[in-house]
DNA sequence: TTGAAAGCGTTACCAC
DNA sequence: GTGGTAACGCTTTCAA
C-alpha cells in the first residue's frame, strides 16, 4: 500500500491553504497573485513568497468555471496527407505558447466535423476555435453560435457563422497563370481537388480567367486529391499523353500535388521545365527542396494565424462583434519548376 | 448594443436548470444523465428528453473540478521536421476520439520541455501526458511526478519518471545490417543523429554490432541532423567522395534523412540500388512512394499509441503503479532501395 | 428511488 | 488594503 510506504502525497497548494497560511482571506491571495495593485508590498511579498514554497500552481479549470474564460483554444486540423497542416499547427502552438494560451485537438483528419466535435468544444469551453478545414455541418455552426464559441476558418472560407482568415487565393492564381503565360508557356494543365473546397476553387478561377484575358484555356484537368498520390497519377497521367497533346504548364493547386506531380515527370523522364513547367500554391518548406525546386504562392501562414487568434480573443471580449473576413496576399516565389 | 437587438443570450442548460424543469434534485439529473440504475425509468426518460430539448451538454471542467478526472491528455510533439511526428499526431487524436477524451498540446518543436510547459499539464489537470520528444528537465519530471501526473515517453527511453514504450530500435538496426549483407554490401555508410537521442543510439548500436558480428565495419558516419536537409548534405557529402571510398550501403537512421540521401544520390546520377543500397528506418507513408521505394523498419505506430494510452489510464486509476517499459518489434519492409 | 448538502479551487462583488 | 461570501457546474456522500 502506497498510504503506507509514502507519506499521502501532500496536497496540492490552493488558494485557501496560501490564505490560511498567510492569515489572509483568500480574495487577498488572487489579488496578491495576479499583481493587484492594491494590496501591499508586504502582504503581495508574504504571498508571493509562500506560493513559491510550496510550489503553487493555480487549477485553470477551476478558474474557468468562475471566470468564464479558459484560456483553451481548440484545433481543427485537415487531412494529414497535407503537410500545409502540419505548418499551421506548428505555428499555431508557437504563438499560442508565447500568448499564454493552449491548444485543444478538435479534430484532424479530413472527415466532416461532427456534432460530437463540436460539443468538445462547448464542454471544454474553448475560448474560441481555429478551424483549418474539414467541413462544419450547419448544425454544428449552430451549436458554436449558441454557446457564443467565435470560430474562425484559416485558409477556408466562412459558413453562416464565423470570421475566415485565408490568402488571397484568386490573386494567387492569377499570379502565376501571368508567371507562365509570360514565360511562353501555351498549353496548361491544371491539377485541381474535386471535393471542392472554396480555397482551391479560387485558385483556379483566378488562374483560368487569367489564361482566358490571354486568350488561352486549359488543355487538360485532372482530379488530384489534395494528396501527393493523387498528383503523382495526375502526372502519370499527362506524361501519357501524346507529346502533342500534352501540357507545357501545370498549375496543381497545391504544393502536395505539384511534388506528385513533378516525381511523376521525372520518372517518366520527362523534363521540368524544359517539356513542362510546373507551379504549385502554399509555399510549404518542401517545395524548397532542390529536387523539386518549386515555384509557388507561399501563404503568409504566420499571420494568418496572428490575426485568426487575434480575431478570436476579441471577439471572446465581444461577442456581440460581427464576423471578419481577411484575405492577405500570398508571396510568389520563382524557383527552377518554371524555368 | 447587442443586448437590445438580440435577446441575452439563452443561459445554457445546467445541471441546475435541468432539475427544476423536471422538479427534482440536481443529483437525480446527475444519475439520470449518467445511466445510473437506481433511477425509475420514468424519472429518466423526462430527463434526458429535457436535456436533449435543452441541448444541454456538461461542462467538462466543472466535472474535473468534482470529480479529478479531467479526460485530457497532453501532447509533446518533436520537431516539425520529421514527419514521423505528425503520424503520430493524427494517431493519438484518432485514438483519443475514438476513446472519448481531448489532447492538449503540451509543446511542439525541437527544444527542450521548460518548466513553464510542465506547469501547464498540472494548470490543466492532464491525466496524463504523451512525451514523443524533446527533452524533460528532471525539473519538469519532478513536478509530474509531485503531482501524480503519469508521463508516458513514446518513441524515447525514460527519465527517472515515467513509462516508455519505444520500437525495439537495436533489433531493427540488426534487421537492415543483415538485410545488407545478405545483398551483398560490403561497404557501409551510416547517417545518424547526433543530438544523440536514446532511440537513434540504439539503432546505430545494433547495425554496427551487427556488422561486426560479420567482421564489417562503418566506412563513413555523416550527421544527418534528423531531418531531410541533413539527410541531403549527408548524401552530397557521400556522393562528392571518389568512387573507391563511397560505400555501397548506407543506413539512415530515420526515413526523413533517408529521403534526403535518396534525393541527393538521385541529383548526383547516383543510382539506387546499384551503386548505393539505402535504408531508413520509421516507415513513414512517404517512403512507399515510388520516387523513395525506400527499405525501411516500420513502426508499429498504432500499437504504440494504444499502449501509450493504455499506460496512462492505468495509471490515473493507480498511481501506485511502477513505471513500464515496453518495446516492439518494427517491422522490415523491403522496398526497392535496397536491391 | 430520490433529496439535501457539502465540497472541488477560483474569482467577483460588496463591505469595511 | 482587506475580508467575507456567494457563485461557477458538477459529483458525491449521507439520509430518507
Amino acid at each position: 500500500m502506497s498510504s503506507i510506504l509514502t507519506p499521502p502525497a501532500p496536497r496540492r497548494a490552493t488558494v485557501v491553504t496560501l490564505s490560511e497560511l498567510a492569515g489572509v482571506a483568500p480574495s487577498t491571495v488572487t489579488r496578491a497573485l495576479k499583481g493587484d495593485t492594491r494590496i501591499s508590498k508586504k502582504t503581495r511579498d508574504l504571498i508571493l513568497g509562500l506560493a513559491k514554497e510550496h510550489g503553487y500552481m493555480p487549477n485553470v479549470l477551476a478558474r474557468t468555471l468562475s471566470s468564464g474564460k479558459s484560456g483553451l483554444y481548440g484545433l481543427v486540423l485537415g487531412s494529414a496527407e497535407n503537410p500545409f497542416y502540419l505548418e499551421l499547427l506548428y505555428e499555431a502552438t508557437r504563438q499560442a505558447e508565447k500568448l499564454g494560451f493552449r491548444l485543444l485537438i478538435i479534430h484532424a483528419g479530413g472527415g466532416p466535423i461532427e456534432d460530437i466535435t463540436a460539443q468538445a468544444l462547448i464542454q471544454y469551453q474553448v475560448d474560441g476555435c481555429i478551424i483549418s478545414s474539414a467541413i462544419l455541418s450547419s448544425r454544428a455552426a449552430e451549436i458554436c453560435a449558441q454557446n457564443n464559441v467565435p470560430l474562425v476558418m484559416v485558409n477556408r472560407v466562412a459558413l453562416a457563422h464565423g470570421c475566415f482568415v485565408t490568402c488571397d487565393n484568386r490573386a494567387g492564381g492569377v499570379e502565376i497563370a501571368r508567371l507562365m503565360i509570360a514565360r511562353g508557356r501555351r498549353r496548361f494543365g491544371l491539377v485541381y481537388t474535386a471535393s471542392s473546397s472554396s480555397t482551391s476553387r479560387e485558385r483556379e478561377e483566378g488562374f483560368v480567367s487569367e489564361l482566358e484575358q490571354a486568350g488561352l484555356k486549359l488543355a487538360v484537368r485532372i482530379d488530384g486529391h489534395s494528396n501527393y498520390d493523387g498528383g503523382y497519377a495526375a502526372g502519370q497521367e499527362i506524361a501519357a499523353l501524346p507529346a502533342h497533346e500534352r501540357p507545357d504548364a501545370i498549375f496543381a493547386l497545391s504544393d502536395i500535388m505539384a511534388m506528385g506531380v513533378l516525381d511523376a515527370l521525372r520518372l517518366a523522364s520527362i523534363n521540368v521545365p524544359e517539356d513542362i513547367a510546373v507551379a504549385g500554391f502554399d509555399g510549404l518548406p518542401s517545395s524548397a527542396r532542390p529536387i523539386y525546386d518549386l515555384t509557388t504562392i507561399q501563404q503568409p501562414l504566420p499571420l494568418m494565424i496572428q490575426r485568426a487568434f487575434e480575431l478570436l480573443q476579441a471577439r471572446t471580449l465581444d461577442p456581440s462583434l460581427p464576423d471578419e473576413l481577411i484575405a492577405m496576399r500570398g508571396k510568389l516565389i520563382i524557383r527552377g519548376s518554371c524555368g
